[in-house]
DNA sequence: CGCTCGTTTGAGAGGACTCAAGGTAGGTGG
DNA sequence: CCACCTACCTTGAGTCCTCTCAAACGAGCG
C-alpha cells in the first residue's frame, strides 16, 4: 500500500461498537474469491497478503496489509462476492466488524468516515498503480513501475535494499519466477540495479 | 464502472461551494500523466476516458466516467500526481472544484462523505476487476474477465450486444487489436459468444 | 463517390513461458 | 560443529503464441 495515508479506525470505536479480534495461523484463508463478504477487517498484528488468481492457478499479489491497515473494505460496502482472496502471512490478529456496525460508526464518527474516505482515495490510486504495472509489455518496465511504487524515498539516490524475494516480484509483475530473475540480471548488467551476494538493491 | 454505486455529489453543493462547468472538445485533454492534481471532476454531460500509457505509447484503459460520475478523486485527495490521462471522448461538460473547497463540502455535509465513501468502495473494486482482467495469460481468459465484469445483468442466458468495438476491448485487456479480433473469432467457433454482421454478443 | 473508421487476414519473428535440474544460503537439530 | 532441510535463486533448452508489420475489405456518412 502507498504509505502515505495509512489512516485506520481507532481500534476501542471498533470494539465498542462490536468488533472482536481473531487470531489466524500462518497460511490460514482469512477468506476466499467467491465467499460473500461479511466483516470487515482490521490488521492488529501480522501481514496478510490479497491476492486473486487465474484459472492456471498463478496467483496476483494486490497488495499485503500491513498492522492499521485495512482489507476487505471495498467488499463489504459493496457487498460484491470477493473477487481476490485474504490469507495470513504470518501469525495474524485482525479485528472483524460486520458491515451493520460499521455502518454504526459511520454514522455516529464523521471524521471516521472522513479518514476512511482519504484511505480509500489511496487504494484506488495504489491499484491504478498496479494496473501500469501490468500493463508494461516488457518484463523490465514492469519491474521497474514495481520497484519505483515501492520505493519509499523517491529522491533518494543511492541503492536501497528491496524487501522483496523473486517469487514476490513474480507474483506483484504477472511475470514468472526465472524471468524476473534474467531481467534483474540484465538489469545490473546496464546498472539500473545492483545485486550483491543475491540481494537486490534499487 | 461498476454500476452499482453510482452516487455522485449533488450539483447545486458544488456550485455554491465554488464548483464551476468546465466543457471540453472531444479529443480534449482535461489532465494529463505527471500533472499535480488541482480539481475534482464530476461529469455532467458527455463522457470522459482515464487511461494511462506505458513507454512504447500503448493506452490501457483503466474507465470511461458517464454523466454523474466522478473522476480524479483520489489524486486530489492524496495530492499525488496523475498516474492516468483524462480526456473526453466525446464534447463533454464536467463540474471543477478545487480540493479546498471539496473539503469544505466533506466538513460541511456528512452524507454527501458517506455517499463518496461508498463510491470510493466501488471504484476499488473495479480496479481490482481491472486487475484480475490484466492477469489471465490467455486472450480468451482476458477478454472473458472483461465481458464479464460489463455484463450488466450476470443472470441473462441470451447473449446481449457488447457496445464496445474491437479495439476498445484491446484497450481494456491490453490486447492488441488483431488479437482481440482472432480470439474472439475462435469464441464465436467454440459458443462462447456470437458475431452477426461483426457485432459482438455475448 | 470518396472518405474515415473499424474489422479482417497473412506471414514472420521475438521472447516469455514451460519444464527440468542444479546451486546457494540460512536455520535447525543432533 | 557438522549434517540436513527448506526456501530461494539460477541456468539451460525448446515450444508456443502474441505481437508486429503490411495490406485489404466492409460499413457508414457527407
Amino acid at each position: 500500500m502507498s504509505e502515505v495515508y495509512n489512516t485506520f479506525i481507532d481500534q476501542n470505536i471498533l470494539i465498542t461498537y462490536g468488533g472482536f479480534a481473531k487470531k489466524y495461523e500462518k497460511g490460514e484463508i482469512i477468506y476466499q474469491e467467491g465467499n460473500t463478504p461479511n466483516h470487515f477487517f482490521q490488521v492488529i498484528e501480522g501481514e496478510v497478503r490479497v491476492f486473486c488468481s487465474n484459472s492456471e492457478g498463478k496467483e496476483l499479489t494486490h497488495y499485503y496489509a500491513s498492522p492499521g491497515e485495512t482489507f476487505g473494505e471495498s467488499q463489504i460496502l459493496t457487498g460484491l462476492p470477493y473477487t481476490c482472496s485474504a490469507v495470513a502471512k504470518t501469525p495474524t490478529v485482525v479485528i472483524k466488524i460486520s458491515k451493520e456496525n460499521l455502518l454504526n460508526i459511520l454514522k455516529d464518527f464523521p471524521e471516521v468516515t472522513r479518514d476512511l474516505l482519504f484511505s480509500f482515495a489511496a487504494k484506488i490510486y495504489d491499484g491504478a498503480s498496479s494496473a501500469r504495472i501490468l500493463i508494461g509489455h516488457t518484463p523490465e518496465e514492469r519491474i521497474l513501475q514495481f520497484l519505483d511504487k515501492n520505493k519509499t524515498d523517491k529522491d533518494q539516490q543511492a541503492k536501497i535494499l528491496v524487501p522483496f524475494t523473486r517469487q514476490q516480484i513474480a507474483d506483484f509483475t504477472g511475470l514468472r519466477v526465472e524471468t524476473v530473475i534474467r531481467t534483474l540480471i540484465k538489469m545490473k548488467d546496464d546498472g539500473v540495479v545492483n545485486i550483491i551476494n543475491r540481494k537486490l538493491y534499487y
